[in-house]
DNA sequence: CTTGATTGACGAATCCCTTCGTGTATTATT
DNA sequence: AATAATACACGAAGGGATTCGTCAATCAAG
């Protein structure tokens, strides 16, 4: 079988384009661009291309027995998140989680449930180890 | 005078480098690429070539008055690090830094230095809110 | 069934990252 | 000082990401 891309990283466009998609679920090209285009001057074939790349490279997968043809990730958007986060760790941060938890907490912009949720997730990893 | 590129994100291989030099405080291009060339197979000439246009996009300065020119960056590890976050808070994380936060803890790789560390700080953060 | 508007496929142009080859300047060694 | 080794600058090639223009296919009205 031929091997695809052999789970690259995402590209920002692509991410935003995973973006749209991911929060409704699955999307057609013009819902894509109408969420995006809101933000960003862009052209609506720009977009159609992207996503028959991201197709090509198995980002997504279309279901194209509908007329207007609707995509969906192929990923849930947890597993990016992990694959993203890993890799700036990697990179950025010297291979310690910890290290940038602490520089994403310094950000100041969490909200109080967030924080309860953080500690929560603090108790259970620490209770995890008796 | 000439602006410089507006604080645009470093590429992969140039955050490379950029882990070197931070950790050395500077560097010169053959102790970046001694470091770099341990892991990846790569030419001397083409870490000096990065390190050149790094230069002139802003995110290294050199010390071009002693004999192997020395290197250092321009932008502490802590600010880049930041920017990477946000980064990646608003492309991935719908703008959530606790969303993000709770992903990377689920990554089980923080010692308990670093939980306890990080509990500290939420303890700052909703200590900060009377 | 025509016609006008969407949608989809393709290819080409551009830009920037990445990688080196080559030639010159500088330092070290004898 | 002569020669070898190292460091530096420059330019250019290759590739992938982006962006669009163009044209064919499909759908919605009349």
């Amino acid at each position: 079988m031929a091997k695809a891309s052999p789970d690259r990283k995402p590209t920002d466009s692509e991410l935003a384009i995973l973006a749209v998609v991911w929060e409704r679920g699955s999307a057609t090209v013009r819902e894509v661009y109408d969420a995006i285009s809101e933000r960003q001057e862009v052209g609506y074939t720009t977009i159609l291309k992207f996503m028959q790349i991201m197709t090509e490279k198995g980002l997504l997968e279309k279901d194209a027995t509908v007329r207007p043809q609707v995509f969906k990730a192929t990923k849930p958007q947890k597993q990016t998140q992990s694959m993203l986060l890993g890799d700036l760790v990697d990179r950025a941060f010297s291979g310690s989680p910890g290290n940038l938890v602490l520089r994403a907490l310094s950000m100041r912009k969490s909200t109080p449930e967030e924080l309860r949720e953080i500690r929560k997730m603090l108790d259970e990893l620490e209770g995890d180890k008796p």
